[in-house]
DNA sequence: TGTGAACTATTCACATGTTAACTATATTCC
DNA sequence: GGAATATAGTTAACATGTGAATAGTTCACA
C-alpha cells in the first residue's frame, strides 16, 4: 500500500526540503528586488517587521521570531544601528541583556514598502485562491510545530 | 469578505515567507545533524543526490536542479573534487560547459546515508499524514510553477 | 566572413549562515 | 557567602548566498 517503503530516498522533484526552499525562492525573489532598491537585505526587512510588531524586545527572542542565528543577527544590528534603523540598550533588569527597538526611520521605511510588499503577497494568494493558500500557511505550521 | 485588504502586511506567524522558512529549518535540522557526522553539508547532500539521480550534467542544471547559485556551486564542486565525491570534465561538443558526475565514492555516501535520511522524512509524512503531506508537495509545487 | 549578442562558468566583494569558543552576568545549590 | 552552573550576547573561522563583473566560447545574422 506504500511502495515509497522500498524506495529508500524520495526523488528530488518530490522532496520536501527542496520543494520548500524552490517555493520560497520564489516568493522572495521580487521582494528581494523591492528591498534592493532602499538598501536593505531580507533579513533586515524581517528585523523590522518583527521589531514593529511586537515592539522592544531582548536579541535572543528577536533571533528567533525574526529566524536570525544569534551570530547574524549581532552583525546585522550592527549595521542596522549603523543605517539608523534600529537602536539597542542593556536592560538594566538583567544586564546580559539587550533590549532592540525600532526607530522612527525604520518605521518609515517600512511605510515605504508595505503596499508594494502586501502586493506581491496578494499576488501569490490570488494565484492559489485563499482557501488553498490559507490551508498551506496551516500545513507549514503543522510542519513547524514542536 | 476580505478585511486583509486593509492590513497592508500580514502578521510575520502569518507570513508566507517566514513560514517557508521555520518549516524548512525544521525538517533539515536532523537531516543535516546526519550529514555534519560525514562532513558533508546539505549543500553537497543534495548535489550528491541530483547526480546521481540525472547523472552527468553541466554546471548550469546542476546549480538549478540542486537549488545552489552558480558562484556557490564552483566553490563546492571544487572542494567535493578534492573530497572524491565528483568529478568535471569539459564537454567536447561545447567547449563552454563543463559535465560533472558523481565519483563511486560518491554513490556510496549516499548509499550510507540513504536509510537514515528516508527515516527521518518518513517521519514527518508520517505526522502530517500520507494524504496532507502530498497535498503539501502540491501546493509547493503550484507556488513554484512558473 | 565577421561582428555583435548571447551563453557558460568563473571570480570578486561583501552579506549571511553555522558551529564552536569566549566574556560577562545571573542563578543555583552547598 | 562562594563555587559550580546556566544564560545572553558576542566574536572568530569558515562555508555558503548574492549581485556584479569578467573571460572564453558559441550563436545569430547582416
Amino acid at each position: 500500500m506504500e511502495p515509497e517503503q522500498s524506495k529508500p530516498l524520495p526523488s528530488t522533484a518530490r522532496s520536501l526540503p527542496i520543494a520548500l526552499m524552490r517555493a520560497r525562492e520564489r516568493v522572495m525573489e521580487p521582494v528581494r528586488r523591492m528591498l534592493a532598491r532602499s538598501g536593505i537585505s531580507e533579513q533586515k526587512w524581517r528585523v523590522l517587521r518583527v521589531l514593529a510588531e511586537h515592539g522592544a524586545q531582548d536579541t535572543t527572542t528577536l533571533a528567533e521570531r525574526a529566524c536570525i542565528s544569534p551570530p547574524s543577527l549581532t552583525r546585522i544590528l550592527q549595521n542596522m544601528e549603523d543605517q539608523g534603523l534600529a537602536r539597542r540598550r542593556m536592560d538594566p533588569e538583567d544586564r546580559r541583556r539587550q533590549l532592540v527597538r525600532i526607530t522612527k526611520r525604520g518605521r518609515d521605511l517600512i511605510a515605504e514598502h508595505a503596499a508594494q510588499a502586501a502586493e506581491i503577497v496578494q499576488g501569490y494568494r490570488a494565484r492559489l485562491g485563499a482557501d488553498r493558500y490559507e490551508q498551506l500557511l496551516d500545513l507549514l505550521e503543522a510542519l513547524d510545530r514542536r
